[in-house]
DNA sequence: TACTATTTAATTTTT
DNA sequence: TTAAATAGTA
């Protein structure tokens, strides 16, 4: 056997991984210290020169992209498909066992996925039928009390109300949301977990079966596991298994979602005879990046520790910019990124990293007066959009009538006359004799309704029959096909006014041409067009996007998380918006911000930009705040001022001050500053946004209220100060 | 039932 | 500020 493929380009740090004995193994992969890597050489070397089957190998990430990713790398390393590999994300493995035994999972056969969307929509439908007043019992905080106990594996009878009324009614409220999703067949994605793991548990022969099949587990970001996937895995794992995990606690970012990064400290303790490699050699960045990064964390306690290092070059020093405000902010950003494609570079090259999704806005102005090509990240994903799932609601009903979340997003969608009257008494009738919606509306429909309005329901409830019965025997696309013309929806968006009801008839199409490019698992016992809403539920659709154009990439911290940018912009670091002002009061919270900063400048590979703003406009409210913490934790050495800082003062009380005085004409002196409100003969009233030069020289950039920004000669402008 | 005014709240997000 | 959700009106 030639181990070459598999063992060469690896360090001793990596071989050491991917050819560890047959025993657990705990692997601490830096950013950027070739983790994927690790792990598909892992996988190759199991099937390859361990000789274990594929099907003994199940491989788990978090989100499909990286499943996707890792069956395609491994699958090049072994030059051959590898079918019976189990690769995918916890929730579609779940699903995936759900599906198999659904009996002893007590699902009925034909459950169905729901979103975090749908959930919420089911909870406040839930308040407003046990009349619980949703301003004191907000939907949001219902729905993460329910999915944070799930998370834990916590059931309803599991839970104490502690004689705390306000728990009480949570614990009550979890409870009927329970029961009302089991009366229609419905699985959120917390819940998936939660059966897969009650399913082995309570199933010794059939988790027993799964435990000889697949001995080998594979778990990517394991920093990321919350405690019932972690359950989940040790169930498997059980005394014979031998799991390989991946992970890095410095990249743990989603604790407010459930992650414990606690589990990598645990899993010594679980697995006595695990082995620990570190992988610390860096493929990415520059020293004075990882050295910035490095000093960075480790202001963060509790850590497995680690020291990123590369034998790469030095690199330029990270460069900090002060901004007067925030649209100083990104026009230097702007500046700078029109540099770099003006010298030739892709501008799919550079990114823009933010820690709320609100500081696009600014960027995104700049980017579009300078003509830069850019995308944002984490908008709505495809199956998310709202055309899209209603068009997934019809298919829904016809697939299972007992859906009561479809049947409410449908019934009148186009409108037919069932109005919230209508409804109402449906619901009415469906809450008193326990049935679903579908079945009360058949009811009402005969009995208990005006002419015109059971008419209209009875339409309803044949159009849906219509639709199942017309498709019954279509291949899966002509359905979806046929069932989008009988819903009227194309009907409705046409005559939506703006380029937004042509948009929601392409996604439509797109929608037919995606169910044409699907393939289920024919090992699944599904209908195609279950396996088709389930895959809709659990693939939000990132893949969906083709082709971008080459641009600026702009998104949060957070998404960036796993990717690598030559250029990049850490923006906003100030606190209070980065370290968040949620976040600072507990230093656990304040430990994850930390680790997101790191996330974020171990992101650069070549270089990268720093900046804040004196003064930011935030709720509609300017505010100032002092550079982030974590800018006095980067060595100065490293750094590069590109700005000094410059103090901006509080504007005076009654904001027009009567007396003006003219500007002495012959330098930037007394007076003139940054966030100076100056007015202009012919300009009227702005803003000193940037200064330069000295003497009879002096310019000062202004940003006037009524046009815009402008240079300035300070000897020829005759500001007044105001 | 559809459009408009008012209110409210505002990290991070994958499945 | 602004986006979304709700309440009120034609």
């Amino acid at each position: 056997m030639d181990v070459t493929p598999i063992l060469q380009d690896l360090n001793d740090a990596q071989r050491q991984a991917v050819t560890a004995p047959l025993e657990p193994l705990l692997v601490i992969a830096g950013a950027g210290s070739g983790k994927t890597r690790v792990l598909t050489h892992r996988a190759a070397w199991l099937i390859d020169v361990e000789g274990v089957p594929p099907q003994g190998l199940l491989a788990v990430t978090f989100t499909n992209k990286a499943a996707a990713e890792m069956r395609g790398r491994i699958e090049s390393l072994l030059e051959m498909p590898v079918r019976h590999l189990w690769i995918g994300t916890f929730h579609g493995l779940a699903h995936r066992l759900l599906r198999r035994h659904w009996q002893d999972a007590k699902l009925p056969q034909n459950f169905q996925i729901i979103d975090s969307d749908d959930q919420q929509r089911i909870i406040k439908r839930m308040l407003r039928s046990l009349e619980v007043d949703d301003s004191r019992w907000v939907p949001r905080e219902i729905q993460y009390f329910i999915n944070a106990q799930k998370d834990e594996g916590l059931r309803p009878q599991h839970l104490h109300d502690e004689g705390d009324p306000n728990r009480r009614q949570f614990i009550s409220l979890y409870q009927t949301y329970q029961e009302t999703c089991d009366r229609g067949g419905l699985v959120d994605f917390a819940e998936l977990l939660l059966r897969a793991h009650e399913l082995w548990r309570d199933n010794p022969d059939i988790l027993a079966h799964y435990q000889r099949r697949f001995r080998h587990l594979l778990v990517d970001e394991f920093q990321d596991t919350n405690a019932i996937q972690y359950a989940w895995l040790r169930l498997l794992a059980g005394e014979q298994g031998v799991p390989f995990v991946v992970g890095d606690d410095d990249q743990s970012i989603y604790r407010w979602r459930g992650a414990r990064v606690e589990h990598i400290y645990r899993f010594q303790k679980d697995f006595p005879s695990a082995g620990v490699v570190k992988l610390e050699q860096n493929y990415r960045s520059t020293a004075t990046i990882l050295n910035a990064a490095n000093a960075v964390i480790a202001n963060n306690g509790s850590r497995m520790g680690k020291n990123l290092w590369t034998e790469g070059a030095e690199g330029e020093p990270i460069r900090v910019y002060s901004a007067y405000n925030e649209r100083d902010e990104a026009d230097f950003i702007v500046g700078r990124l029109r540099d770099w494609s003006d010298q030739g570079n892709a501008r799919a090259d550079a990114a823009v990293l933010y820690r709320s999704n609100a500081q696009s806005r600014v960027l995104e102005e700049g980017l579009i007066n300078a003509g830069l090509p850019y995308r944002v990240y984490g908008g709505l994903r495809f199956f998310e959009r709202a055309e899209i799932k209603d068009a997934l609601a019809y298919l829904r009903l016809t697939s299972n009538r007992d859906d009561d979340n479809a049947f409410e997003r449908v019934v009148n969608k186009p409108t037919r006359g069932i109005g919230a009257r209508t409804v109402e008494a449906m619901r009415d009738y469906a809450r008193a004799n326990s049935c679903s919606l579908w079945r009360a509306a058949g009811a009402v429909a005969s009995d208990g309704l005006s002419g015109r309005a059971s008419a209209s329901v009875v339409a309803f409830l044949n159009l849906i029959e219509r639709a199942a019965r017309d498709t019954e025997n279509l291949d899966l696309h002509e359905k979806v096909d046929h069932v989008i013309q009988m819903s009227g929806l194309i009907d409705l968006f046409r005559k939506e006014k703006g380029e937004q009801g042509a948009t929601r008839i392409e996604n439509l199409e797109e929608l037919v041409s995606a169910a044409r490019s699907f393939e289920g698992d024919p090992a699944d016992e599904m209908s195609p067009l279950d396996a088709f809403l389930a895959h809709a539920a659990l693939e939000s659709g990132e893949g969906q996007a083709d082709a971008w154009e080459d641009c600026v990439q702009l998104m949060t911290m957070h998404s960036a998380k796993g990717l690598e940018f030559p250029l990049v912009f850490l923006c906003g670091m100030e606190d209070g918006l980065f370290p968040h002002q949620r976040s600072v009061a507990d230093a656990n919270g304040l430990e994850e911000e930390r680790r997101l900063c790191y996330v974020g400048i171990t992101r650069a590979k070549q270089t990268l930009y720093i900046s804040y703003a004196e003064q930011r406009r935030l709720h509609g409210m300017d505010r100032l705040s002092p550079p982030s913490r974590f800018i006095a934790e980067i060595p100065a050495d490293y750094v590069e001022e590109i700005r000094p800082r410059v103090q901006v003062s509080r504007p005076v009380q009654p904001r027009r001050s009567s007396r003006s005085s003219s500007l002495p004409s012959n330098g930037t002196e007394a007076g003139v500053h940054l966030g100076q409100r100056v007015r202009h003969q012919k300009f009227g009233e702005g803003v000193i946004l940037n200064c330069e030069g000295q003497g009879a020289h002096a310019r000062v950039e202004v940003n006037f209220e009524s046009s815009g920004t402008k240079w300035l000669v300070l000897s020829y402008a005759n500001l007044d100060l105001m």
